[in-house]
DNA sequence: GCCAACGTTGGC
DNA sequence: GCCAACGTTGGC
């Protein structure tokens, strides 16, 4: 958006457990569109509130189950706006803290363009040595929304045409 | 279930 | 502001 540059796609990838949420809950979705609610670390509150814009794409990742990996592709159709499930105390990540008044957390919508292929496991990602510094693949990273780069983001398209 | 790698909290 | 204790994440 700056000194008339042409405003560039961003990428992304979300992390989700199957058990709770998986790309077959979003599929049976009639709008295939979800609110990504309940993201509770402020790194990646602020990718969400910050950085994401319209049309930005990103990996949907499937974790903590027998065989993590990127299942799906979503596309930005909603940029942040207060996640509005930290103000209930019914939910299960309710925050005092946040209140519509002074909202602490932010959530973006999603919409499924498509599931891939074929799952790219994080077993395959590791393998690749063009993947070697993808931040999802960094020691102890545990973020659930982090950004990915265009290199890697278009390597990986490439490896789902199996 | 284990454990490394964090992020958060709270006493000082 | 420091830092130890604690809780969480997530691969294995």
């Amino acid at each position: 958006m700056t000194r008339g540059k042409p405003a560039s796609v961003g990428y992304w990838l979300f992390k989700t457990e199957p058990s709770a949420f998986s790309i077959t809950d979003l599929k049976n979705r009639k709008s295939r569109t979800e609110h990504w609610d309940g993201v509770r670390n402020f790194q990646a509150r602020n990718f969400m509130r910050d950085d994401m814009r319209l049309g930005d794409l990103g990996f949907f990742y499937h974790s903590s189950c027998s065989d993590p990996a990127i299942v799906g592709i979503v596309e930005i159709v909603r940029t942040g706006y207060p996640d509005f499930t930290a103000f209930d105390s019914k939910e299960p990540h309710y925050d005092p803290k946040s209140t519509p008044q002074r909202p602490l957390w932010y959530m973006v919508d999603v919409h499924l363009k498509r599931e891939l292929r074929e799952p790219i496991t994080l077993r395959e990602l590791k393998a690749q040595p063009a993947l070697a510094d993808m931040r999802l693949l960094s020691r102890g990273n545990r973020l659930s929304v982090m950004p990915v780069n265009l290199q890697e983001w278009e390597y990986i398209l490439g490896m789902d045409h199996r």
